[in-house]
DNA sequence: AGTGAAATTTATCTAAC
DNA sequence: GTTAGATAAATTTCACT
């Protein structure tokens, strides 16, 4: 899809804040409200907008503990590596996956209650596959910046 | 704050879809839209809920690389984290910035156009800051998961 | 306190051009 | 792409438990 300068402007609204009114959207676009909305339902039909979400806080609702977890898989066949991707989608603790090159071959963001949380989770998603020839576990002491936003246009 | 059963409901759906109308909220929390509409504002306003953001496809917008930057400062002195911290918050070009335990001080995630737009931002941001003892470098290759999400009430 | 129903304000959608 | 009118949603008010 191509993108003009006043849908790239319109992103890199949204991206940061997605509850400016039509209004609101069209001072940034120089259009009127009506073309914004239009052009914001096809950005989201076409998959440009991937998803409109709340940022939770995860201290507020007892996730004390954010993991940052490098996984190393026995053998980078691509069934090994497709099941793991599996598994990351549908474990919930994992809030953000990326399959890398360099020393690890994923890399995970996980969230937890705590340490015995934690634990849990590193049996029942680690130690029980046999896929995983290690993994090594940083934790956050400080989430310096999580604005899911890049730079549009610049 | 405290948060009841409903809050929690709540939250867990707009983490996931922060466009469903009050009438759909209201259906999930088992409340009136009215009572939804003035949990949420609380919600927002106490900052449970941190940010209400589009998610923006990279790829759709020219940000085709994905970076994870593993950073080990030279020394782990408070003004220096500090510093660092702030040029974290500061720059574009990084999405995400965790300060960790571990084999590294930091572990950012970096979008850039290509090779040659990564490489002018580790000029600009590494290379010129003599508090940084080293970083490496992992390419992304797929974005298995990026749901921002986790578990609530689970 | 927190809820829900009705009235008001505000925003969004659906045409028309 | 715009403007204007119809539709729908979010706020506000207020009575209630």
């Amino acid at each position: 899809m191509e993108l003009d300068r006043a849908d790239l402007a319109l992103l890199d609204a949204v991206q940061h804040n997605n509850r400016l009114t039509s209004d609101e959207l069209a001072k940034v676009a120089n259009l009127s409200a009506t073309a914004c909305q239009r052009r914001l339902k096809k950005l989201r039909e076409e998959g440009v907008i991937e998803a409109d979400v709340s940022i939770v806080s995860p201290k507020a609702v007892g996730r004390h503990l954010t993991m940052i977890v490098l996984v190393s898989l026995e053998r980078e066949r691509a069934d090994i590596v497709d099941r793991f991707k599996a598994a990351i989608r549908k474990t919930k603790d994992v809030m953000l996956g990326y399959y890398v090159t360099g020393d690890a071959d994923f890399m995970l963001i996980v969230t937890a209650k705590d340490m015995e949380d934690y634990e849990e989770f590193t049996r029942r998603f680690f130690y029980e596959n046999h896929d995983i020839k290690g993994f090594k576990t940083m934790v956050v002491m400080d989430r310096v910046k999580a604005s899911f936003s890049f730079p549009i246009q610049g």
